[in-house]
RNA sequence: GGCGGCGUAGCCAAGCGGCAAAGGCGAGGGACUGCAAAUCCCUUAUUCCCCGGUUCAAAUCCGGGCGCCGCCUCCA
């Protein structure tokens, strides 16, 4: 599989050992509930682990909780709680947003302050060999010190200046220092270190644990495009400053969200929470919009976009579960167009993960299993359906079995359809028109076939397949 | 000012040197139907923002415009 590496700007081989992949994703800091935005490197990231593991490779998956930040602070100050009890709370909900997605959760999901210790250590590390140094109690990454910084943003530091947009600092040696610890105030929480009681700065936590569950080089880490610079940029200078080994194989950024072409953002205030978009849409139509749109491309967000999507997934459900109801025959010929498009399937996701060619593939093999059971091929349908199960399971949709009734609802409904057929053969339409709109108030959709009537059950809400 | 990205049908969106340009939505026509819905079939870009250039061959490469966006500050 070939994918676009931010740090050499090409697409290059993942090349991993052992057969397993190590990829660390960037994630949340906990102080709010997550929007909409937040969900699509969740989203993206996640497919790409399924999709890696259903080609046969392990996947060790790493997604931090950033549970020590100004904002935290901020929030429980406002609240009147600690630190630590806002950053559970937002946990918690973070994780209930994340399944309802259909995030696998990750591998390990470490937690800032349970590393505070590593982080201190890495910091007395580069203070000794000279990346950091140690002015009123605060610790600064030197950038001069290390050679290779400005490599993964592509910007060089002495055009920086000219914004001079940035505060300058006066204890920095370098406008581009960043700091390492900062000594706490004295209402903050604090942990003991060698420069007095602080609290970690920017960007330490990723290399830690990165490095803790990991190892030194990672195959891949991802996060959104705005991680770019100066947050991966930094991690990338700590880290390798303090092994002298590649931090990471491959960088992967993704997209960000745009409301009517402008940045979504929390400090914009354009945003929707991630919550409240799945109550309306579902948790699967959103991810389908997701992947829809190439994942390193900006994504504009709005409500009808995400309708549409439910409406396409809606469908495809359609599709599934009528063609499994079908009954059991003996399998017909096979259709070569089914493997064509398998294939179809396979080569454009390995070529840079694009997901949404994929997705056009299992559109066209549902137009082809509809076709095969309009041609009366049930095999053909059935192998059509579970063709989308499999190649759908492995980017984490389509796999929501049909939902139940209770076997007295389906009589219900039978006999309702067999009252309505009488209806219409005495051609009393109004009434047999009438049993139909109201079933279809109830969420029961009524199809008139060849072959007689069929139903669907339409939930109003539906919920993403559960993890394979 | 520096760095990066994008511009493909009414809309969304693949394609990134070689089949007169995937797929979805929408729209129009037809089949089916008592009428619908669903489904099926057909139609909907001789052309890829503009202008030059390279090439036997370019939406795809190069140069120059124009337009839009992101990052450079916490931010997925």
């Amino acid at each position: 599989m070939r994918l676009h590496n931010t740090l050499t700007r090409r697409l290059e081989e993942l090349v991993v050992h052992d057969n397993t992949v190590r990829m660390y994703v960037c994630g949340p800091t906990v102080y709010d509930l997550i929007h909409i935005g937040n969900a699509r490197p969740m989203i993206v990231f996640d497919a790409l682990r399924r999709y890696l593991e259903s080609r046969g490779y392990t996947v060790i998956y790493v997604q931090n909780v950033t549970d020590i930040e100004d904002k935290i602070i901020r929030r429980a100050r406002e609240e009147g709680r600690t630190a630590d009890e806002v950053a559970a709370h937002y946990t918690e909900e973070y994780l209930r947003d994340l399944a309802s997605l259909g995030v696998a959760r990750p591998t390990h999901s470490p937690r800032a302050t349970a590393y505070v210790s590593k982080m201190v250590a890495l910091v007395q590390d580069l203070v000794a060999s000279g990346h950091a140094y140690v002015v009123n109690d605060d610790v600064y990454f030197s950038v001069e010190s290390f050679p290779g910084y400005g490599k993964l943003s592509g910007r060089v530091r002495d055009d920086q200046e000219a914004g001079a947009r940035v505060e300058v600092d006066e204890k920095k040696r370098h406008p581009g220092d960043f700091a390492l610890w900062k000594r706490s105030k004295p209402s903050e929480p604090s942990w003991p270190s060698p420069w007095g009681d602080g609290r970690p700065g920017w960007h330490t936590e990723c290399v830690v644990m990165s490095r803790d569950l990991l190892g030194e080089t990672v195959d891949i880490h991802a996060g959104g495009s705005d991680l770019i610079f100066p947050h991966h940029e930094n991690e990338l200078a700590q880290a390798e400053a303090a092994t002298g080994k590649p931090f990471v194989k491959i960088w992967l950024h993704n997209g960000l969200l745009t409301v009517r072409g402008e940045r979504m953002g929390k400090s914009v205030g354009n945003f929707a929470y991630t919550r409240d978009v799945v109550a309306k849409h579902g948790g699967e139509a959103v991810r389908y919009f997701y992947l829809s749109r190439d994942w390193r491309k900006p994504l504009d967000f709005s409500d009808d976009a995400v309708a549409e999507a439910k409406r396409t997934v809606d469908r495809v459900y359609d599709f599934l579960w009528a063609a499994e109801a079908l009954p059991d025959r003996t399998a017909g010929e096979p259709i070569p167009e089914l493997d064509a498009l398998e294939k179809r399937f396979h080569v454009v996701l390995e070529e840079d993960f694009t997901t949404p060619g994929a997705l056009g593939a299992l559109q066209e093999i549902v137009r082809v299993g509809h076709c095969s059971r309009q041609a009366c091929d049930l095999g053909g349908a059935k192998a059509a359906a579970s063709l989308v199960r499999r190649l759908g399971g492995s980017l984490g949709l389509f796999q929501s079995p049909r939902p139940a009734t209770s076997t007295l609802a389906d009589d219900v409904i039978r006999l309702l359809i067999a009252l309505r057929a009488d209806l219409r053969v005495a051609k009393q339409f109004a009434l047999a028109d009438g049993v139909r709109d109201k079933l279809g108030e109830l969420g029961v959709e009524l199809r008139d076939g060849p072959e007689g009537t069929t139903w669907a059950v339409r939930p109003p809400s539906p919920e993403p397949g559960a993890c394979p």
